[in-house]
This record gives structure tokens, sequence and C-alpha cells, in this order.
DNA sequence: TCAGTTATTTATCATTTGATAAGTGATATT
DNA sequence: AATATCACTTATCAAATGATAAATAACTGA
């Protein structure tokens, strides 16, 4: 429809007029393939992020500077590029030595929970994380449903063991794990995550004191969840 | 691409293999406008529930067992079809009872917020209501930060001035709730809203006693609320 | 039963969009 | 300085997709 903002006098190419400061960039960049698919991969993450995986691959390309044709000499498809956005955004971010901070009893659970989340919150839950997260689940990607397994085995089966013995309740081993309490140990979860949707995905205002809420959830969380476990599960 | 499945002889359509028992329809229906509209809003509802708001008119149509261009006899525009959607879905959903329901000091609040969850999980937090909030959400729509206004209006600040009673601390007049406070009334919201995230938007299993979870995240919520609340703000 | 109205369909247009092929020029090597 | 390599661009295709115009057939009223 409108002429291209981007247009080219032989090799000359004038930057869209978004980049306020630079005037003109004189020569075509030519990057090492290694380099040119850092950037191409940053931006896609961004990109996808912003507008969803619908998101068009002339518009990507116009954010990274670079015409539509070269990502496709990286990625063959757009699937391929979206498959690596998933890859570099949800593998590898959480983290094995959380598993055994949860179960350190050599700290207060509170003290654990508090420590964890704050970590949780600053390193899983960014922008780009959690949009992409939810436009993978409403896609019906199963990376959602690995990841929710992942959580279920690795934190909160855990924290649920915590939240036994703390109550002075029968070990997992004398009475499994019960379908309400993991539910117990995603209500801590919930807060924290719901706290992003609303400010990540709602772009709504949130309490600005991160760690405060942060301590607040899980204390209400805690005492809560161990006056329940303690009615229901403990004899005395 | 694939040849149209529902190929047509003359005036004859052959209906699509996926309505199972019927096995042909002769005639072209003709409903009256009022008829027709309402199956294309509810289909829509459905339809962009389910694959999201870029979903194409084709398959809409096709879903709905008419011919794309009929839609755009009752809608001008997608977007004007999309509109009409978020008003079905999102506008008259709220109750102001619920307001009133929360308030009512007759009952004990964990009542009032068991059963003010009960009827609001069964009536709003369906499949295509938190799909088609999250679609919105993540387009950037201004609707979830309006609703997100009401909620906080109508819902968590009395919930939060009913803690506030409840634990015996300072009426709302003489010391104003709190963000934080807030966040604690957001806290029963996320568990629940979260509860159905994973079900509707991840599909993952969850725990199938939908009111023993109520009863459960209300009374973790409520007595954990109930003591950071009297810790915080209470003199005695 | 015939004619008029209009709900619905067929056919088609104009963009958009993922993808490809051919050409261009920046850099490295000799 | 000439040459080869290959990162990058221009030009373009084919399918998908929102939207429109004209034709068709189901219902209404006389």
């Amino acid at each position: 429809m409108r002429p291209s903002v981007g247009s080219r006098l032989g090799s000359v190419r004038i930057i869209r007029s978004s980049s306020l400061s630079k005037t003109a960039e004189t020569t075509r960049q030519r990057l090492s393939p290694a380099e040119r698919e850092r950037l191409i991969v940053d931006g896609a993450i961004a990109f996808f992020a912003e507008v969803g995986l619908s998101g068009q691959t002339r518009e990507l390309a116009q954010r990274l500077g670079v015409t539509q044709p070269l990502i496709y000499r990286y990625f063959p498809t757009k699937q391929d590029l979206i498959e690596r956005v998933h890859e570099e955004v949800f593998v590898g971010r959480w983290r094995p030595e959380w598993t055994t901070l949860i179960a350190d009893r050599e700290r207060s659970l509170r003290d654990r929970l508090i420590a964890f989340y704050g970590v949780y919150a600053r390193d899983v839950l960014t922008y780009e994380w959690i949009r992409i997260y939810m436009f993978a689940g409403l896609a019906g990607e199963d990376i959602n449903r690995r990841y929710i397994s992942l959580l279920e085995d690795q934190l909160l089966t855990p924290i649920a063991c915590e939240v036994r013995a703390d109550a002075g309740a029968p070990t997992p081993s004398e009475l499994p794990i019960t379908g309400l309490e993991i539910e117990a140990a995603w209500h801590i979860h919930a807060a924290v995550f719901y706290y992003f949707v609303r400010k990540h995905i709602y772009g709504a205002k949130t309490e600005p004191d991160l760690a405060a809420f942060i301590e607040d959830a899980v204390d209400r969380t805690l005492e809560g969840a161990l006056d329940v476990t303690a009615r229901t599960l403990t004899s005395s």
C-alpha cells in the first residue's frame, strides 16, 4: 500500500524514520552468520512476544533492519524460527538447584519460598517468557503441559512435602500427596504468576514493591496451607 | 488446497462428513435475519475462543455450514464481528448483586467467598470467556484493564474491607485500603482464575472436585490474609 | 399461481504473506 | 589488484484471506 519507507538508491539505504538519531546507513551490513543468527533470534523473541506467533516475517525483518528473504537464509520456514524461539525462551530457564533450595531444611520454609519466588520472578517470569508461554498455550502447544509436569515434579510436590513436614502431618511415604495439596502449592505459584499476567499481558498497574508482594503472598499461603493441612491430615 | 468437502450439485449441499447422523441437507437453509445473526454470533464466539481472533472467516463459515460472504451480509467487516463477540462475552456477565453478597455480614466471610467463587466460576470463568479474555489481553485491547478496574472497585476493595473488619483492623475511612491489601484480595482471585487457565488454556488436568478446591483456596487465603492484616495493621 | 422480496450462493477481486530464484556487493585470499 | 566466496538484496511467485458484485432460490403476499 504505502511505498516502502526504507527506499534504496543504489546500495545506499535510507534508514527508517523510526530510528531517531542515526540519519542514514550508507552500506549494507554484512555480519558473520553467527552474529546475524543471534540478531534474528533475539529480534524474533521480542517480536513474537509482542505481537504473537502470527506476526509477519516482513514486519520482523523491518524491525531487524534487514530484508525479509534474509530470514529464510537462516531459517527454512517460519515454523523453524518459531521453534527456535521456543527453545531459546523455554529450554534451560528452570534451574535444578531450585528443587534443592525448596528441600533445604536448614532454612525456614518461609525463607526458602521467598528466596525462590524472588529469583523465579526475576529469571523466568519476564515479559517475553510469560507472553510467549501464553501464546503457546492458546495455540494448543504441548509446551505448557510439559512445563506444568516439570513444575509439579520439581517444585509443587517438594513444596507440598515441606508443608506436610512443617504441619507435622504424615510423610508422603505414609500417605501420598493428594491433588488438593498440589493445588495448595499452586496457590502461591498462582499469586506470583497472575501478578505478572496482570503486568505483562493486561498491561495493568500492579503493586510496585515486588519483594513485599512476594513476602505477603508467601505468608498468606503458608499460614493458610499449614492450617488447612494440619486440620485435614493431622490425627492429633 | 484440498477440494471443498461440502461440494454442491445444483442446490443440493452434501453436508460435511463431520455431522455424523444427518446424511445430506437437500435445500439451502433460509432463516430469519435474527436467527441467522444469532447463529453467526454464537458460532463466532466458539470459533474465536478456540483459534483466536486471527481465525479466518472462511473457516468460521464452514463451521456454521454457510458460505463466507454470508457473514459479511450481517457484519460489514471482520472487526465488527469481533467487537460483537466481545460485547456478547464480556458485557453483562458481572452481576452487581455479587458486590452486595460480599458485603452481607449476616453470613461469615468464608461462606460469602465460597458462595461467590462457586457462582463466578460457573457463570464467568467459562472456556469461551477465559480464552477470549486472554486473547484480548495479548492483543493489547483495553477490555482487560477496564475489567480489572471493575473487579478492584466491585469485588477486591469490598473483600479487603471485609477482611479488615474480620481482623479487627481500622476501618477504611480511618486508614485507606493499601495496595498490598488489594493484592491480598487478588490472591484468592488468582487461585481460582489460574485453575481455569490451567484447565481451559493449557488443557492440563486439574483437581476434579471444584467445590473442594474453592473451599480450600478460600480457607487458605482467608486465614493467611487475616493473620497478615492483623499483624501489620492492628495496634493491639 | 404468479411476482416481488431478500436470504443465500457463486464467482471474483485486491492485498497480504510465506517462500524462492536470481542478482549484487562486501570481504578475504592470493 | 584480481578473483572467489557468500551475506544480503531485488524481484517475484503462489496461496491465503478479507471483502464485493452479481446470480440464484426460498419465502411472502396478492
